[in-house]
DNA sequence: TCTGCTAGTGTTACCGCTAACAGCAGCGCG
DNA sequence: CGCGCTGCTGTTAGCGGTAACACTAGCAGA
């Protein structure tokens, strides 16, 4: 409640800190980053009087001298689907000791606002940047690859990595939940996802199980899609409305899991025998999930992994460019046969 | 998969772009800005350059520049318990259009982390801070105090603000469900809830819930607490912890939403008439939750407000210090009797 | 005694950009 | 015809730090 500027003159600057204890800017500036011998004595002076003048340093014109920047810029598509802020944590984690700091931007599953985001990172000059997915405008794409810092793509692998890429195959995680429900028994599988034009792996992960079907020579017998909403809610008006038009299916495939739950809890509220009459499965493994009714047929997407060994390459600095995969496990929970 | 750096020579720079355009620096700065007079050819020749060469501009060295820098601190407890995506949200919204950026910053709720990235952002001299509760360590208080830019302290505004303080009264949000349920008839009330010692926002609606209970001469007749987990799962073993130690409760009041539909789930499960033999409510208005099989009472946190009205704050930067007061609605649901 | 080294400190020259001001045409006007 | 103006462009001097180097005293070893 009082006025924001209780400056005494300014804001304060290495030269207060230098004149309050009376030695140099250079001195002061190696206290402050432990860089470099200075003498106890000194040391001390130096950091009593930052502390009593409550000196705060700038990292603008530190970074700007010293063409060192402490931030990672981190692109992700959204930040309320559960995914991401477990990629974050992983990030943070490794990021925690080593003096760098991710900053986040959110693109919507928009490409025009991830170019935009993109430059914005980039003219912070950062000294790393994950990025979800592997596809991007050739304007970011271009941008990215000459900014001189290493890169990462995270969550996907099916594609050409701009410098590095650290995630899991969709397409192969999509074949995998085919081949186990078919194996399960189930013949007449349909669809259930997201509309959203831009969501790469949830495509590709309805590919990889569309060929699987395939392969067993059979196809989706129907889909259905939405966009926006409270998933868990759409998860059951979507199923209602699909078997509605279609009564004889025997499998659900949901893009993701909080959909798949919403169907879930409709097909338990019809009294609809899961997984025996119908089956389910989500992707994502999100824990928030244990503690529905019946556990649902997911597959880990390896989010907090991802984060972690994005943020490590970052960390290292050093690793040339490398596709690094890793491997979902497919949990059949309650919703599939046995 | 390519090496990182493909720079012909280094980084480029506004000299690059005045050299290949033939003009001075200071023009194309101009250009690149939109400020001051520059002829339509010159403007041309310039974003000609800028484009082909692929200029990014550096802000680093803007901002030291110009003393201005168009960074946002915003400070949050977590990522992963659906309140501040939504609040994320309400705060990019209004800071679209600015030029401003939010930079966000997580604390876990530690105290000590919350000063370290209070100090972690500060030293990049953003136009304004927003940050989460009322309550900081002296140190930090005195950081921002003696920042010289708007602050604003959002979610609570039980206390005294540093300088700005948008937010709803959990107190009072406490009291008012507790009435609502005293007013429903039920007697024998219990809390679950966070263990968390500084989630100082649930421990305020716990006191408020619990004043009102005392004013109408009531007391809580069981509480559980817990911590880490997944709260769907956790809100079920609470429950049933709860129920099994003091199987005559007839209302249960949990401090979010998630741990409360666990709690609803295990309640369904075991075939308890809810809302008759029991009631539940939470708190939050998590969207995310409509979709169970019954709704769950809350009350909505008013959270995408209270990050437009921050940002709106920050956004105008000249607002005098005040303490915004929102008002939550207290949403029945099908778990409270009517 | 002189040299060479080291620990501790100061000096200088930027980092890449922008504020502020200084030109300098070309023009209308008294 | 000289004045002031407007429209455009360039020049200069930092912003607040840090790298790189210069300096000084003190001391070991030749």
């Amino acid at each position: 409640m009082t006025k924001p500027t209780p400056d005494p003159r300014h804001t304060l600057t290495l030269r207060d800190v230098s004149e309050a204890s009376g030695v140099s800017e250079m001195t002061v500036s190696r206290v402050l980053r432990n860089r470099g011998d200075v003498s106890g004595p000194t040391r001390e002076k130096v950091l009593e009087a930052a502390r009593t003048l409550g000196y705060v340093p700038n990292k603008i014109a530190g970074a700007l001298a010293s063409q060192r920047v402490s931030l990672v810029g981190v692109v992700i598509p959204s930040l309320s689907n559960m995914v991401f802020p477990e990629v974050m944590t992983g990030i943070s984690g490794v990021l925690e000791g080593t003096g760098l700091q991710p900053v986040v931007g959110v693109t919507n599953y928009l490409p025009d606002r991830e170019e935009s985001v993109i430059y914005e990172m980039l003219s912070w000059r950062p000294s790393g940047m994950i990025i979800a997915g592997l596809e991007h405008s050739a304007a970011s794409r271009a941008m990215l690859g000459r900014a001189g810092i290493p890169i990462v793509e995270i969550m996907d692998i099916d594609g050409d990595p701009i410098n590095h890429a650290v995630g899991i195959s969709h397409r192969r995680a999509g074949r995998q939940m085919a081949e186990a429900i078919i194996a399960a028994g189930y013949r007449k599988i349909a669809f259930l996802g997201t509309q959203m034009p831009n969501d790469f792996r949830a495509k590709k992960r309805l590919e990889g199980f569309e060929d699987a079907l395939a392969k067993a020579g059979l196809t989706l017998v129907d889909r259905e899609y939405y966009s926006g909403g409270s998933a868990l809610l759409k998860g059951r008006e979507m199923t209602a409305n699909l078997l509605g038009r279609t009564p004889d299916v025997d499998f659900l495939y949901y893009s993701n899991d909080m959909i798949g739950a919403g169907g879930l809890l409709w097909c338990l509220d019809q009294g609809l025998d899961v997984p025996g009459r119908i089956g389910l499965a989500g992707f994502n493994g999100v824990e928030l999930l244990d503690g529905l009714p019946r556990m649902l047929a997911t597959m880990d997407a390896c989010r907090l992994e991802i984060g972690r060994k994005a943020a490590a390459i970052i960390a290292a600095k050093d690793t040339p460019g490398e596709k690094i995969e890793l491997f979902p496990t497919l949990a059949p929970g309650d919703t599939i046969r046995r």
